[in-house]
RNA sequence: GCUCCAUUAGCAUAGUGGCUAGUGCAUUCGACUUUCCAUCGAAAGACAAGGGUUCAAUUCCCUUAUGGAGUACCA
């Protein structure tokens, strides 16, 4: 085995991609590029029952909508393909064989049903069926059954598993990057299925014999893999081969209570649990991409989801290239981690505050050119919505945010905020309102700052009030009491817009 | 039940055998803005409990509590 480092993300085409699966294959890309490694793509599906039609695509279209490009993997290829692992079917029944061949594994005829009334009886005595050295010689396999008894059963087709054959009492102390040592008995180990009887391996047998031929040199995985950790490790001696080191990831946790992160907590409390929305028959899944999230504030958010730099640091905005150099496993945290989507929206809002406004317009035009049918005011002036997007930015989440936070300067307001209008426009506001328009007329220059000199010097020396003119200006202007600063918002939208709207307000207010 | 893993404020986390336990989000309050927005400033808030080891423990060990994962011919 060459000491490159060869990682690999192994997810079961089973349904769309959960949040926890993109940051397993996120960590194992970051670890991978780190160490000028190879990042591979290995698709699972042993399990014929749960495979689901698209759930390949869509774990390359999350990988790829990501910027998680992997080095081999199905669909490009690579040295140490194939890469799905129902096309390695052949490789699995060799190595089960040589399993068998050294006493390691073992033929057993036990069906489901039969498993299933000992674990029943077992469970109404309190007690748990454990398939295992202290009765194995009691159940049908062929440890119990003679040689003959054994060729008779297969040769007549019946069905049968094959076995791990587990040792009985040992103590294995095993060794996980993120957790350190980890001792665990053998003696309350069951003999796993290695092979199943429709003729495919279970993962645990297809996930060794993979990870050895690939070369892989890290397992980076889910904590819920560190209890099958000593029957792989045993795995591995049983064939002799070297084991690779392994990391277990901590869990996501739910944002509120206990639990890991379902996809019903995404429903229930309105954030996606996916990269990318999912379709079925039956419901729509929303996805990070589809409502408006940026890739690298996804990446980012995720990466903080169990790492830290560590060393103080308070830093907290990541690009790709810069986790890459600062990511380490010895710094993945041991206890699960609560998924915060309020956090994931603040990183969303910092990702787009650094873009600038020439990416931004272009990306708020798609948005724009599907609301702006019937407008008056502008459609394909870039220039212009520019000029909004730089006032609206700081306020600003998502890209969609644009239009609620500045619809105004597409769109003569057509109704006015009720409660605002209650509370500013006074019976004494049309005839001010009024002679604001004659002001506003006289202005020659109408750019943001010459018009605020000139409405504050009439207020001023009129003694008006700047609240009983600012308030119901605005409430003509935007419709209700909200938006960035009045006199940038005029100077946009043009004197004749502006004294336009004005009208309209006196008009219907 | 059994096995394994975890436990720093509401949440995410940093950190250390010994001075006031650091940061971000959220919260509260101020400033600015005559926008319950944004921005800026400030405040409040934590080492699960008990026992050891030690001159000294949030940090090391044990027990308890709480939580999580696994316990499938699923991955």
């Amino acid at each position: 085995m060459s000491n490159k480092v060869r990682v690999r993300f192994a997810p079961s085409p089973t349904g769309p991609l959960h949040i926890g699966g993109v940051r397993t294959a996120l960590f194992n890309y970051l670890f991978a590029k780190k160490h000028q490694g190879t990042f591979i793509l290995r698709i699972e599906d042993t399990d014929q029952n749960r495979y689901v039609e698209g759930a390949e695509n869509y774990i390359i279209e999350s990988l790829q909508w990501l910027h998680l490009p992997f080095d081999e993997g199905p669909t490009i290829g690579g040295n140490y393909g194939p890469y799905r692992q129902s096309e390695r079917k052949d490789i699995y029944k060799k190595y089960i064989d040589q399993l068998l061949h050294s006493g390691n594994a073992y033929y057993a005829f036990d069906t489901p049903e039969q498993l299933d009334f000992h674990r029943k009886s077992h469970e109404a005595k309190g007690e748990t069926f454990i398939y295992n050295w202290h009765n194995r010689l009691q159940l049908e396999n062929s440890l119990s059954l003679t040689t003959e008894e054994v060729k008779k059963r297969i040769d007549s087709g019946k069905k049968y598993v094959i076995r791990f054959k587990s040792p009985e009492n040992e103590t294995l102390i095993l060794n996980d990057i993120i957790r350190g040592e980890i001792k665990i008995d053998t003696h309350v180990l069951d003999d796993k299925i290695l092979f199943k009887s429709d003729g495919m391996p279970t993962y645990h047998l297809a996930n060794i014999v993979d990870d050895h031929l690939m070369e892989i040199s890290h397992v980076i995985r889910g904590e819920e893999w560190l209890p099958s950790l000593a029957l792989h490790v045993l795995l591995y001696r049983a064939f002799g081969w070297g084991a690779p080191e392994f990391a277990h990831l901590p869990l996501i946790l739910k944002p509120q209570g206990k639990g890991k992160l379902s996809k019903r907590d995404g429903d229930k409390m309105g954030f996606p649990v996916f990269p990318l929305a999912w379709k079925t028959e039956e419901s729509i899944s929303r996805g990070y991409r589809e409502d408006g999230y940026f890739p690298e504030a996804v990446v980012n958010m995720l990466a903080l989801l169990g790492w830290n730099e560590g060393d103080g640091t308070e830093k907290e905005i990541y690009s790709l290239e810069e986790l890459i150099k600062a990511f380490s496993l010895e710094h993945v945290s041991k206890a699960g981690a609560k998924f915060n989507p309020d956090k994931t929206k603040w990183f969303n809002q910092q990702y787009l505050q650094q873009k600038s406004d020439d990416e931004l317009a272009e990306m708020f035009q798609l948005i724009l050119n599907k609301k702006l049918e019937n407008s008056h005011l502008v459609k394909n002036d870039k220039e212009y919505v520019k000029r909004v997007i730089a006032l609206l930015k700081e306020r600003a989440t998502f890209v969609s945010d644009f239009w609620p936070l500045g619809s105004f300067f597409f769109i003569a307001p057509t109704s006015y905020d009720e409660k605002s209008v209650r509370k500013q426009w006074k019976e004494t506001t049309t005839q001010v309102m009024k002679e604001l328009i004659t002001v506003l007329k006289s202005a020659e220059d109408f750019s943001s700052s010459s018009i605020e000199n000139v409405v504050k010097d009439w207020i001023t020396t009129k003694e008006i009030g700047f609240g009983k003119v600012m308030q119901p200006l605005r409430i003509s202007l935007v419709g209700a009491l909200q938006g960035p600063h009045l006199f940038d918002i005029m100077e946009i939208i043009g004197k004749d817009e502006t004294i336009l709207r004005i009208e309209k307000a006196i008009d219907k207010l």
